[in-house]
DNA sequence: CTTTTTATAGTCGTACTGACTATTACTCGT
DNA sequence: ACGAGTAATAGTCAGTACGACTATAAAAAG
């Protein structure tokens, strides 16, 4: 590569750079019955032909990897409903042997769906599933290490902002809500205090005027709420102290 | 495009991708004189000739964007010592339009530098310096908007990580990683609450034992301290509460 | 109608923080 | 030599938040 002076890429005239491709993978999560599952698709060819894989695809000559993003996931995995998808770029990687054949820079990106709708695959033999978080096997690439970060990643988002009511449905009870936190962290949380921390968190949650009560089985009925308009969860939500957890 | 049927995108026979330009873009801060400071080139060539830039290059075929931006950093500014340079991946550009000229993706770092070494332009005419960060102009291409970003995030990073020791040469003394807090943070705080809580987080510093005593200038000397162990603040050292900042 | 289950209400002690005041140990100017 | 200025260090005090509880209410299941 020739010199490039201090300037900035794009001034080499002669555009010395070597063509990547450039895809994006997206870890989507989601809370089902209590349980963290994982949107994964398996692979019809080789290389880690039969083997899980992220949902990814590359990114277009006209598209931002966000637009990408969600273009991948409503074709591959065939989701008609994407309004509530939260979608955030997670990091990306790039290591240069990450896929055996080419050279391929991903964009890789966090999501998080409520009500998990059930995924088709899109197109040919693929197969498009929800499998849950602690049962995937090694996944095809480096996706497993981009799973491990979006997990972290959602788990530490979780703390101090408001994040947890994108896997809920519109209306829900304080039970869900915390049964999201207690998935998502794989810990027990105590019922009073988290009630007390949302409820006293202003615009993280509004209560649903009308007949605000519902009963989705036994127990005293619940109230629902909304999510409300706060994004920040100030002072932070902080998960009991475990060890093993990377910083 | 082809349809590619729900795989990984690595899958497609006909390798049916657009080669993109894949680019590192560095916005390195550093703190001097209780002033927040950016390393910025100059462009030299058409599109922004004159204008300046954040320093940036291309990935090459058998680098990663972190090894790219260690080397970018190294040839384009010369700085010699980077063994103290904390990296961090902020987030990647892919906006079809960032570039005029051609499809470039760019992987954004935010970086700190304690004790700016004075930068030389990396060969051709330009010119590399520490600008103010307050009074950065319009830069080139989206760049003002990485800035900003990595500026929020370091600001963000300082509440809940040790982060700051990293803008602080090998010993320093507290009220030089009070002043790293208010210059990026742009608000005052009390010194002996600072000193409190900095002294109170296990591992965040440790004191220098021998004669540890040095004085800069005015007043009572200062203990010195080094980095501790730990990279985690926890609870966290919140910023004064101020409008305007993004969530 | 008792047990089980879940939601809700409230208590108590500890830890942390913001806002202070006081004291010590230097330098500088006169 | 001495007082003013400056910065570091020590400590107080009240309010808030949080962890660990206990207690009560309202439903379903047996």
């Amino acid at each position: 590569m020739r010199a490039r002076g201090g300037l900035a890429p794009e001034d080499n005239d002669k555009y010395a750079f070597e063509p990547f491709a450039v895809t994006v993978d997206l870890a989507v999560l989601t809370v089902r019955a209590g349980e963290l599952e994982v949107l994964l698709v398996e692979r019809g060819q080789e290389p880690y032909a039969g083997r899980w894989a992220l949902p990814g695809g590359f990114v277009l000559p006209k598209e931002s990897a966000e637009t990408a993003a969600r273009r991948v996931l409503a074709v591959e995995t065939g989701i008609p409903d994407l309004s509530r998808l939260h979608l955030e770029q997670l990091r990306t990687y790039s290591e240069p042997d990450r896929d055996p054949r080419m050279r391929v820079v991903s964009v890789a990106f966090a999501a998080l769906l409520p009500d998990p709708p059930e995924p088709h695959g899109g197109g040919d033999a693929a197969q498009a599933r929800w499998l849950p978080y602690g049962s995937v096997g090694p996944l095809a690439f480096d996706h497993v290490r981009i799973l491990a970060d979006a997990h972290e990643r959602v788990g530490a988002k979780l703390e101090y902002t408001c994040l947890a009511t994108s896997f809920c449905p519109p209306e829900f009870t304080l039970g869900e809500l915390q049964r999201v936190y207690e998935t998502v962290w794989g810990a027990v949380l105590d019922r009073p205090n988290f009630r007390r921390k949302v409820l006293a968190t202003p615009g993280f949650v509004a209560p649903v005027p009308g007949a605000a009560r519902l009963t989705g089985g036994r127990g005293k009925p619940a109230a629902l709420y909304r999510a409300g308009g706060a994004t920040a969860l100030q002072p932070p939500l902080l998960r009991p102290p475990s060890e093993g957890r990377p910083s």
